[in-house]
DNA sequence: AAAAAGAACGACCGATCGTTCGTATTTCGT
DNA sequence: ACGAAATACGAACGATCGGTCGTTCTTTTT
């Protein structure tokens, strides 16, 4: 249980942790800086590596703080939602509110990571690799559980898909066209999608 | 009209861009060095700057040269199929041949250079964002030519959004996940899509 | 009280970044 | 034939990169 001095290298490593994330949602992991970093985290360069042996464990430690907050501020939410079909709204719905809301500067911080480490192998693209693997696991899931209560006919996989892309898209959408509409664009597909597969399409909103 | 020396000065400049357009595919226009697309072009590094003034006026032709690349490769050879629905799908056929045949190392130049550029101001930004208008323009005018056919009852603006969020979450599934699963997923969900708002859906193939 | 461990720092390292400069060679316009 | 222009080069520049080192101060452990 640590305290006093501990306490204090845990909580500036937190610190550095949270300005990281946020930085790389914007520029990426490998655009992210050790010394923008601290300068903005406030501590000295060599400071940081009190915290982390070397670029690539913060990388590491940062796909996991993001992983932390994606379950914090997207799928935690829907919990108040009624499971099945619209608990899987819901948790599109969050996801655009997690954009909309300006969680992270740079919109989503995974989506920033998976373009960049697709094509560069090693430890970070493994565990971004397996974040995405753990969320779309998670959103077919999701499905199955509307399937199972009988409000939905579809394939997991494939809706999980449908549903993933057409969130996605809308974090560049709205940054380099028009963010209303790709705001708009996504929820409406979604909806739509949903309501057309749906066994009884009144339990979902019409617009 | 060149030629003799300015033809060879004419060729490598085009050597360069080939090479700077295909690295850029896989680490971004600023993850792209001039020192690592001079040595993959056959060139010195100083050379390079016969050619250009400086990395910005790379970027920016670069975006150019993707612009054509994909107006060669994805939307020429559309013109065949008759116009209207088939020709919307032939349109999301061919980007997928486009990612599945490997003509770019990263798969879709702009889906890196947006990702990169959305948060970062300037010229090479307004090019990729212009790039993008054109793409999104182009695909909502061939939904309307649809509409206007009677084939397709549909926004084309929202319509665009969901073929292009569809079939660019292909590229880093294909990467990152299952290639085969995420084509597959790709093609099958734009696919349903249209039949779905199709008039008569058997213009279009079933599987 | 002594020793071990943690946090943080400034100074510095070699490598690489984008870029400039001077120069050599070749072809073009006249 | 001759000067201008284009192509390309090697060397070097200042800036920044990730990372190391030695040190200081404080806390924790023994």
């Amino acid at each position: 249980m640590p305290d006093g001095r501990r306490l204090r290298g845990q909580r500036s490593r937190e610190a550095i942790l949270d300005q990281a994330v946020s930085l790389a949602s914007v520029d990426g992991l490998g655009g992210l800086s050790l010394g923008r970093l601290a300068e903005a985290a406030g501590v000295s360069k060599s400071g940081f590596f009190a915290h982390w042996r070397d670029k690539e464990q913060l990388q590491l430690d940062c796909v996991d703080r993001a992983r932390r907050l994606w379950q914090d501020r997207v799928i935690a939410p829907t919990a108040t939602a009624p499971k099945g079909l619209r608990r899987l709204f819901a948790l599109h719905e969050a996801r655009l509110a997690f954009y909309t809301d300006g969680v992270l500067p740079g919109g989503c911080f995974f989506f920033v990571a998976q373009v960049e480490f697709d094509d560069r192998p090693g430890p970070v693209r493994d565990a971004v690799a397996a974040a995405m693997a753990d969320w779309l696991g998670y959103l077919e899931r999701r499905v199955q559980d509307a399937v199972d209560l009988g409000e939905l006919t579809a394939d997991p996989a494939q809706l999980a898909y449908e549903i993933d892309a057409l969130g996605e898209a809308a974090v560049t959408h709205a940054r380099l066209r028009d963010a209303d509409a790709a705001y708009r664009h996504a929820r409406r597909a979604v909806l739509d999608r949903l309501r057309a597969l749906a066994t009884d399409p009144s339990i979902l909103p019409e617009d």
